[in-house]
DNA sequence: AAAAAAATATGTTATAGAGCACAAAGGTAG
DNA sequence: CTACCTTTGTGCTCTATAACATATTTTTTT
């Protein structure tokens, strides 16, 4: 917790989203409850099952929701970038987490107790808002991923985990390298497939010069073409 | 538009979560744009692609929310059932409708402009909670709905299937039959798998008696037996 | 009532991708 | 430096399920 280490200028730039529809007496309310927790690479956030306590913002770091599926093959369901709120959902919905987090890299993440963010939900509807458009993207997307993991062929959802890994964290300054280096597995996991293959399509894409790799590096060198195969599945 | 031939009593009923949180000129409000359409059985409701325009919700009737996926087959994202709403997620988060929605059998459904229930919403912070825990539990099953699709086998897929339509529509006065008469296709479309396989597989259920069929009837007959394939898969 | 179309049923074949085994390389710890 | 563990890479086999073909039955249209 460096709480005390934090100006309220900085807390407003953490979490802007939040921080701006509020009156001046509720930002007081949340600086009180605000908190920040460190995590370190591979730690686990929150487990599948636990009761929800706490809207987290991700101020620096990745993170990974996923869900342990049938035979203990886990199944990566979104990754969230620096500025992005979860887990939230399960408790507006009265239910315990249906997944579980974990950090990629070293995080930096802010904790605000979920009854404080109730409080003012009721008194401030532009907040409402907020988390009513945040939801709605949210839904969407998971709706077009559960028709694209299940009908798409695995070189159609790896190329489209290498597109969503662009858009979500970027590119480095080169302007080709994925800005986030995962291991096969957890490329496979987003994929829905087994860690083999994972492998063995990757170098694929690599031969057929779609992309180049060096250890967990990937360079997208054929954006059209990549964007080609993950369309026609 | 059977608007005037319906008391204030009888829109209230028809949409009690929307209505309940209002103040009464919100009501007056609502009275105003509050129009409803009836709906042929197969009847497309609304496309993919298209922009929404209104908020609505299934006063009769059953509706299918589907995705058009690769190679022209059709994934059942979500069905609706009575006084529940839907069509609005797409216009919360901006874009246009990413599933199309079609009558699985006549339907009478109520619709009203999203840019009153902003405006409602902008004044009415309760409103908003109301969205925001539908959204949170639509997310929730979602997310839940994607690591069964891809990763359970068709037995299991079935069997989750069959549970899921019970639990949504409910069963008929013999406490045992399904209360939603589907074709094999729709069933095949539900759950992931092609129709040759949903018409297989269901007679497979039937000649070991977890179930009995009756054309597009179907009996549930053991219940835990098929709990336990749709848990294991 | 006859004809056409759609839905259901069942058998056969083909294949994408899982599962497994093993080897090599890279990282980490003692 | 050596030993051990994890990750990556590659080949082989096997199986679940799609794809296809063809009846048969039911529904819809004329």
């Amino acid at each position: 917790m460096v709480k005390k280490e934090m100006t309220e200028q900085e807390i407003a730039e953490s979490i802007p989203d939040l921080w701006q529809p509020l009156t001046p007496e509720q930002k007081e309310i949340l600086i009180q409850d605000f908190t920040i927790q460190k995590y370190k690479k591979n730690e686990t956030i929150y487990c599948e099952g636990e009761t929800p306590m706490h809207l987290m913002c991700l101020l620096s770091g990745k993170v990974k929701i996923f869900k342990e599926g049938v035979g203990g093959r886990s199944q990566i369901i979104r990754v969230i970038k620096d500025k992005e709120y979860f887990a939230y959902r399960a408790y507006f919905a009265n239910g315990n987490f249906v997944t579980a987090a974990a950090a990629f890299e070293p995080c930096t993440i802010c904790h605000i107790p979920m009854p404080t963010i109730m409080k003012l939900l009721k008194e401030n509807a532009e907040l409402g808002l907020f988390f009513i458009r945040q939801l709605s993207i949210d839904l969407g997307i998971s709706d077009e991923r559960t028709v694209n993991l299940t009908q798409k062929h695995i070189r159609g959802r790896l190329a489209e985990s290498l597109l969503f890994l662009k858009d979500t964290y970027g590119l480095e300054e080169d302007g080709s390298t994925l800005s986030i280096y995962l291991s096969r597995e957890d490329l496979a996991n987003l994929s829905n497939m087994t860690t083999s293959n994972a492998i063995r399509t990757l170098s694929n894409f690599a031969t057929e010069k779609l992309i180049a790799i060096d250890g967990r590096k990937i360079k997208i060198i054929d954006e059209e073409k990549i964007k080609k195969i993950s369309k026609i599945g």
